[in-house]
RNA sequence: CGGAGUGUAGCGCAGCCUGGUAGCGCGCCUGCUUUGGGAGCAGGAUGUCGGGGGUUCGAAUCCCUCCACUCCGACCA
């Protein structure tokens, strides 16, 4: 740690940036103070589980709510399933166990009782079956589906559901990977082939463009490669994203299940030909970990930064007040709040007992992306100063109110667009071509970050097992955009 | 689950080697002055030293054991 950095953790001293260590410095602790700093969630006494806070699971909220609309709008319809799944159920697709198996908490009985002073599970109240805490819900839906479908009328049938599920993960990383998490789970039934594949391009380009219009990321939509599967998937499409530090992180994955699902659970169909058919089923995800994934991709060294179309403040108006103009001030904020919230914004209005270069700091740290300043001046005046958080201070701007009442949205856009061509241009810079294994050895060994695409063929080659190994590296996707023709290969998360 | 490291006040740490029942900075509370890129002075509160066991007259400190967290792997969203 440099000195400057020491002095910025005791709080001595003017800080250098608001997180410590920087991005370079450190960027595995810098992503945990960011996430403390903007106090999205923290570990919990469960082993491995987070607690989303208040301000984390406000992002989530407004995922969750965009997202919702798009599928209804498909025609998926959401419904629940318990979150108890009887372990029977997972050994019956042979591919499932084994992805499954080792990371699944298991239940076996139903009461405790009082030994030693301590509560222990009650050997009486022993299970049967015990039950597994699903770690996703493929066993327990198709089982239904199985008694739900009989017609090729019943087809197709589109269901998800919001929940959490539970991994029991070796290390375990807030937002990125913890031992339960939260997601949402789609699950279509198809007639045929045709239906399911279409499905699952379907659900990636969604995936695709709500990362795109709403957090301002981009990334590589392509095909996994067999070994990277999903267990028991026939295939699986990936959405990959690249962070700050070059590493790649999955944001969202479609899984074609083909017949496999229907032919364990006995999904079938009576066809117009008067025939039995097994449907082909599909299952599609992405969760919680689009959090970590936001920090990552946007945040600077002073903290995260909100996209704006997902932040739960879009707005903050810092009043700055003087003893004389407390009350002029304080009733001309909270107008403009108003004034502001007619036009659909989200927008805070920190009236915290807080002197106002700390609730400034608090701000900029949770990434809202718009903080407005009103002093006195604003007030006789009728303007305001604000200043965009991906820009920071040499965007500030002094304006009148009804100008920035006509031009809010547009600097939301503004910020948004810029947020996103980083990413893009951030993501470029950093995939590079090779025709070789020696070109992946020389890429990573070199100490450089980011990806390495290229072609197909080499996932042939005897000598590419070495190289991954040697450096980590991971198979991410074969983008559509290389009809398939190229693979990208990076250390992931 | 393998390797390494760390658990002491809300946060960051010192104290441990050479046992004598706890300290520093920030934060927090009160008062006054302040408030537009991390304020100043003065007073004040806060700890079963990660849990359990052992050694000892006495354990934050020594020994055993369990647990949690962080990093690097393997596994995975």
């Amino acid at each position: 740690m440099t000195n400057a950095a020491q002095k910025n953790q005791s709080g001595n001293k003017k800080p250098r940036t608001a997180i410590t260590p920087t991005r370079e410095e450190d960027f595995a602790e810098w992503y945990q103070q960011v996430v403390k700093a903007a106090d999205l969630g923290e570990s919990s006494p469960t082993r491995g589980a987070m607690i989303v806070k208040p301000y984390g699971w406000a992002i989530w909220e407004n995922m969750q709510s965009i997202f919702d609309g798009w599928l209804k709008e498909y025609g998926v319809q959401n419904c629940s399933f318990p979150t108890l799944i009887p372990v029977s159920f997972l050994s019956k697709e042979a591919d499932h166990v084994e992805g499954f198996a080792k990371e699944c908490a298991v239940v076996t009985h139903h009461r405790l009782e009082a030994k030693d002073g301590e509560l222990v599970p009650a050997e009486s109240a022993k299970l049967e079956e015990p039950y597994v805490v699903r770690p996703t819900s493929e066993t327990i839906i198709g089982d239904a589906m199985s008694r739900w479908i009989q017609s090729y009328r019943d087809l197709p049938l589109q269901l998800n559901q919001w929940n959490n599920v539970f991994r029991w993960e070796m290390r375990t990383r807030l937002f990125l990977r913890t031992s339960e998490f939260f997601w949402h789970e789609g699950h279509n039934a198809f007639a045929g082939h045709e239906g399911a594949k279409s499905d699952c391009l379907t659900i990636i380009n969604m995936y695709e463009k709500f990362f795109i219009e709403y957090l301002a990321i981009d990334g590589f939509k392509g095909i996994k490669t067999a070994e990277e599967r999903f267990p028991g998937a026939n295939e699986t499409y990936a959405f990959e994203c690249m962070m700050q530090d070059g590493k790649a992180l999955q944001a969202a994955t479609a899984h074609d299940l083909g017949d496999n699902f229907a032919k364990t659970f006995n999904i079938t169909y009576q066809g117009q030909d008067e025939q039995e058919h097994f449907c082909h089923t599909t299952s599609w995800a992405f969760t919680t970990r689009m959090i970590g994934a936001l920090i990552m991709m946007h945040g600077d060294d002073d903290g995260a930064i909100m996209p704006p179309h997902i932040a739960p403040h879009q707005i903050v108006i810092l009043p700055v007040v003087k003893e004389d103009t407390r009350e002029k001030v304080e009733q001309y904020c909270a107008e403009l709040q108003e004034k502001l919230k007619a036009k659909g914004l989200r927008v805070k209005l920190d009236n915290r007992d807080l002197r106002t270069p700390d609730k400034m700091w608090d701000a900029v740290k949770s990434g809202i992306p718009v903080r407005v300043e009103v002093g006195g001046r604003e007030v006789d005046d009728n303007q305001l100063t604000f200043v965009r958080r991906d820009l920071g201070k040499p965007s500030k701007t002094t304006v009148s109110v009804d100008e920035f009442l006509d031009q809010a949205e547009k600097v939301l856009q503004d910020m948004h667009d810029d947020m996103l061509k980083r990413v893009r241009e951030f993501r470029d810079q950093n995939t590079h071509e090779g025709k070789s294994v020696e070109d992946i050895r020389e890429f990573f060994s070199s100490g450089k970050t980011g990806f390495i695409s290229v072609p197909t063929t080499l996932l042939q080659d005897d000598k590419l097992e070495a190289v991954m190994s040697e450096f980590s590296l991971t198979t991410r996707n074969m983008p559509f955009k290389d009809d398939g023709k190229t693979v990208l290969i990076a250390k992931a998360y």
